[in-house]
DNA sequence: GGACTATGATTTACGACGCA
DNA sequence: CTGCGTCGTAAATCATAGTC
């Protein structure tokens, strides 16, 4: 019993991956706002219902982005080149 | 028709973000005793009297302010995990 | 199948602002 | 004006998933 109670308490850090059409999303969402990536509460809300994930996890990954592209932003050259152009495109529809 | 928005940053993203200040203190990872005394102290009640919050920070080797924000936090986790739990009811 | 890296979650510490 | 409350976050760290 403990040691399913132990499991299920720790299960907080069993984690899964987001799905790539999830990273996709908030990707998208962070790079197209990148000189103020901070989305609203409504906007979380948003991404969430998007993403199939919580709020909470929205506001988990858009903390660990924020600190992950500031601490190297060189490392997410590419990937900003990437999302850059993606919106430009959408932009153009 | 480009209106664009009030950004100031010629090929600088961060500067507007939010940024902690430079005499911000580390982050100290408390051990398990400290951590586990805190516990039992939540467990008596959430909130610190004065007098309880010295004494936890004497016992502890914290200061009054870390005792004071941990029990911030730790409101907070326990506002969080309520909110998790009867969401995931609601589905 | 380890070592190493990426990534989601949790833990300290504040700043901003509210309220008594 | 003080002082502690919440809320949202930065930054460091933890724990494990994923990759080579």
């Amino acid at each position: 019993v403990m040691i399913l109670r132990s499991r299920f308490l720790d299960a907080r850090r069993k984690r899964r991956n987001f799905s790539k059409q999830a990273t996709e999303i908030l990707n998208e969402y962070f790079y197209s706002h990148l000189s103020n990536p901070y989305p609203s509460e409504e906007a979380k809300e948003e991404l969430a219902k998007k993403c199939s994930i919580t709020v909470s996890q929205v506001s988990n990954w858009f903390g660990n982005k924020r600190i992950r592209y500031k601490k190297n932003i060189g490392k997410f050259q590419e990937e900003a080149n990437l999302y850059a152009a993606k919106t430009a495109v959408n932009a153009a529809h | 028709h480009k209106d664009e928005k009030p950004e100031l940053d010629p090929n600088n993203p961060v500067a507007n973000w939010i940024h902690a200040r430079s005499t911000r203190k580390k982050r100290c990872p408390y051990t398990k005793y400290q951590t586990l005394e805190l516990e039992k102290e939540f467990l008596f009640n959430m909130y610190l009297t004065r007098d309880r919050r010295y004494e936890v920070a004497r016992v502890l080797n914290l200061t009054e302010r870390q005792v004071k924000i941990w029990f911030q936090n730790r409101r907070m986790k326990m506002k969080k995990m309520n909110k998790e739990k009867t969401d995931s009811k609601d589905q």
